[in-house]
RNA sequence: GCACCCGUAGCUCAGCUGGAUAGAGCGCUGCCCUCCGAAGGCAGAGGUCAGAGGUUCGAAUCCUCUCGGGUGCGCCA
């Protein structure tokens, strides 16, 4: 389905028949087939005479004449030019790329799928913020790169879980049930004065508080103190994911997987999962107890030497060891969290990908050594770090106090600006760069703002077919129509360059699922749009090159295959990317 | 002090994991509809890829150092 690796195969067959002394199996998988920066040097273009060069003793041109003639033996090859250092510049044949449309269509929305593995489960731990209180713009940027890279990474083949880890337990839920339990006595009309310094302000606790007393009326204040503390702190951790969740459905985002970290600190029959995992990594000799040297810098003012139980990770790549039972007696979160990795594992996933702010960035080594002392090599961690978000309005900074509690939601940017621009605009920029994000740019309907215009090359095309079914009723414009149209009529270079970039597809999906990069798609869709709208405007000059011709239904018919082909793959690509592929502007 | 990330056109950024003459949008200079395909298209000017070494056929890309910016550095989550 890639093209380039076909050809890339292709070569290395002929190049293992070319008579060469040396060994070069080790040279083999340096060869590389990709399409030229430059589109005039041709379709699609090879290094392999300049990497077996030396191997062959040979210049590399001379290398070069004598692959290119076994390349040329190919039928679609129409030539293979050698040309600067030792390139080879493959040309195709229009007949091959006619019979690649119909690939194309054939395929629908499963071409370009499916390439980089077959099935291997991988799980996309994202978002994962605290339940204390509503999602804020910084979190959106991690939301929107782990959800596209866990769809592309779907697409490209692996058995998916999209999870979120929530943070549910330690004293940050005390504060936030207690929290709760104010706004509560403030419902039931006690006189409790204002929020109290320590416990969260928001006004988010309001709407819970209020129902907690229509459920339970006033019965909290007679209960236990224990009994009391727990029901809030259920109540309000479930009433915070509920917010959450509704936030995330407002973004297109929907996790399969909502991982309790209280639940690895519950106890069942007298242990709780951490205590299993702990003497796991005791019988491993990953646990001592010992004393750590104080951190460097700026020393902390309540640092005290004592002796506590470590996690011995410099062993495994850490600059550190880690303390995983703080002085009270109780787990560090970092000991839940190789327990949480422990459970990760056991649920047969081989591949975890943590995407994280980059205010965690120290916190990549620690989890890679985690991953090395519980899996081994049986299973892979990569960390994803997405900086920070600059929020502007007209070019100037959006003011953000967090003493007075006046964040910007992440509620208030998608109400502002839809969620299709802000998942486009995270992704129009590779993750560990800092983003710009103007509120008035992003909303603006012009080729400046890159969503809408890749939306409108979506929304085009389908109004080419809405208007050949008004301006042509007799000609039928159905699938096998268009799948069985005459190709051969397609001759102008603007469409076969268009043809040529939607054909490019298969290989952009598969090196950003590669490299965890799907910032890479939304960059694609941008040129492939660019290059539908360039061949639409030369309708516009030169009449005859309009996707309609009145006076031609083959002719027609062979271009809406062009079109729906393009549309597909934009189609495909947005679906990717979580934006919506419109059928119209508006 | 240490670790991680970043430095590419006036601005905001791409650059296909080492390939050819480093690209796009904005801005700037021109051009293309007397609606029914201009929410668009075409062309031009604009660069010491922060700097210095190194690796090789070949470096914006890999290694080392320097400079500049960001983030984080026990018992928080």
């Amino acid at each position: 389905m890639n093209i380039f690796h076909i050809f890339e195969q292709n070569i290395k067959k002929i190049v293992e028949h070319i008579d060469i002394d040396k060994d070069i199996s080790n040279l083999i998988h340096r060869i590389s087939a990709e399409p030229p920066r430059d589109p005039s040097h041709g379709d699609i273009a090879t290094n392999a005479a300049m990497v077996l060069a030396k191997a062959a003793k040979l210049n590399p041109r001379v290398l070069a004449e004598k692959i290119s003639k076994g390349l040329e033996q190919d039928p679609v090859v129409a030539s293979a030019e050698i040309a600067g250092p030792g390139f080879i510049n493959i040309r195709l044949n229009n007949a091959f790329w006619h019979e690649h449309l119909g690939e194309i269509l054939t395929l629908g929305a499963n071409y370009g799928r499916g390439q980089v593995s077959d099935g291997k489960k991988v799980n996309v731990e994202y978002v994962s913020a605290n339940p204390t209180g509503p999602m804020h713009v910084g979190h959106c940027r991690g939301a929107v790169v782990g959800d596209a890279l866990a769809n592309l990474l779907q697409f490209a083949g692996y058995e998916v879980v999209k999870e979120y880890y929530v943070n549910d337990a330690g004293v940050q839920i005390n504060v936030l049930a207690a929290s709760l339990f104010h706004r509560y006595q403030e419902a039931l009309g006690i006189e409790v004065g204002g929020v109290p310094e320590g416990l969260y302000p928001g006004e988010y606790l309001v709407p819970p508080a209020q129902s907690l007393v229509d459920s339970h009326g006033d019965a909290l204040l007679k209960m236990p103190d224990v009994e009391r503390m727990a029901l809030l702190k259920d109540y309000a951790i479930n009433s915070m994911m509920d917010m959450i969740r509704t936030d995330l459905a407002a973004l297109n985002i929907h996790h399969d997987v909502f991982f309790s970290e209280r639940s690895l600190h519950m106890e069942v029959d007298g242990h709780s999962t951490i205590d299993s995992m702990l003497q796991k990594m005791r019988e491993k000799g990953y646990v001592y107890d010992g004393r750590l040297p104080p951190p460097k810098g700026e020393l902390p003012e309540d640092w005290e030497d004592r002796e506590q139980t470590l996690f011995r990770s410099t062993q495994v790549g850490d600059d550190t060891d880690r303390p995983l039972v703080k002085s009270d007696g109780s787990y560090t979160y970092f000991a839940a969290d190789v327990a949480y990795f422990q459970d990760k594992f056991d649920r047969g996933f081989k591949r975890m990908v943590y995407v994280l702010g980059a205010d965690h960035s120290g916190y990549a080594k620690r989890l890679k050594a985690v991953a090395n002392a519980v899996a081994g090599d049986e299973a892979e961690l990569d960390v994803l770090f997405c900086q920070l978000v600059k929020l502007l309005r007209d070019g100037e900074p959006v003011k953000m106090s967090k003493r007075a509690g006046k964040f910007v939601t992440l509620r208030d940017v998608v109400e502002e600006v839809g969620s299709d621009a802000v998942r486009f605009m995270m992704l129009y920029r590779k993750p560990e760069a800092p983003l710009d994000f103007d509120f008035a740019k992003v909303t603006e309907q012009s080729k400046d703002n890159p969503v809408f215009y890749v939306q409108m090359a979506h929304a085009r095309s389908a109004s080419t077919f809405r208007r050949v079914a008004d301006e042509m009723p007799a000609l039928e414009v159905t699938d096998d129509a268009l799948i069985n149209a005459d190709y051969s009529l397609l001759i102008d270079d603007g469409e076969l360059s268009l043809l040529k970039k939607t054909a490019e597809f298969p290989r952009i999906v598969e090196q950003a699922a590669r490299s965890d990069e799907p910032h890479r798609l939304a960059f694609y869709l941008y040129e492939l749009a660019s290059e539908l709208h360039a061949q639409w405007s030369r309708g516009v000059k030169s009449p005859e090159l309009r996707f309609i011709n009145h006076e031609n239904a083959q002719l027609t018919l062979s271009r809406l295959a062009l079109v729906r082909a393009v549309a597909s793959v934009i189609g495909s690509g947005l679906a990717i990317v979580g934006v919506e592929a419109p059928e119209e502007m508006r």
